[in-house]
DNA sequence: TCCATGTTTCCATGATTATGGAAACATGGG
DNA sequence: CCCATGTTTCCATAATCATGGAAACATGGA
């Protein structure tokens, strides 16, 4: 999955996990840029790179209101992410993956493609 | 959370990504590094740095065997990684988030910080 | 229109990461 | 022992990524 690759390169950053982390916290709404950056400490040229980054892998999304931008977090996407990995991680021996309740997604069961000898 | 971002890192590169994703798929034994190499075209000395790259991260681990190394995915691991991705992805807002069955880690509940207002 | 405030782009710099051939190292069979 | 085979380390190179000041751009209030 593409998508999964870019949400990953995305998460996988110091200050970009924190952002994340924090716009979930924030909820549906989200937050602006400047309240972002004063929270975390992150310049404002330095954030601005990093939101490019996680609203380029689908993690967040921006909506402008009067003179701020607010950025939310894109929870949709981020259960798509999770739901890869719980795929990658159970696929052909579930018992030994603990997390026991993947979410039902149409391809959870299918494509189980068997490893060449 | 430290480990998960160095989980992170490590699964967001195609190379390493597809590497652990065959190790998954290999089953629990695992597989040699000349397998995995000839399964996903990867010459050896690029494959090992990837390896390294993915064992540091707890990811997989390594047995010898005979003349033979066997990788294997760490599953263990990769149930924390989701884990901790489901309590970023649902706190606060878990209606929000399709995921609906977040295995039950002991932190699950714990931990609300709030957004400062 | 002019100004204050919020955000992004530009750009130069430094740091980290990926690649793969060649050589070194390890293991076990003969 | 010596050799074949499997794996890693060494190393140079190229590419990508992170940082943050300064300047540009956007928006809305006076």
């Amino acid at each position: 999955m593409k998508s999964a690759l870019a949400a990953l390169s995305a998460l996988a950053q110091e200050t970009r996990l924190a952002v994340f982390r924090y716009l979930v916290e924030a909820g549906p709404e989200g937050m602006t840029v400047g309240r972002i950056g004063e929270a975390l400490g992150v310049p404002a040229a330095t954030l601005s790179f990093h939101l490019k980054e996680l609203s380029h892998a689908g993690l967040v999304s921006s909506r402008q209101e009067s003179r701020f931008i607010w950025y939310s977090a894109n929870y949709e996407s981020m259960n798509g992410l999770i739901a890869y990995l719980t795929e990658n991680c159970c696929r052909g021996q579930p018992e030994a993956c603990g997390v026991g309740c993947a979410p039902q997604t149409k391809s959870s069961t299918a494509s189980r493609k068997k490893v060449p000898a």
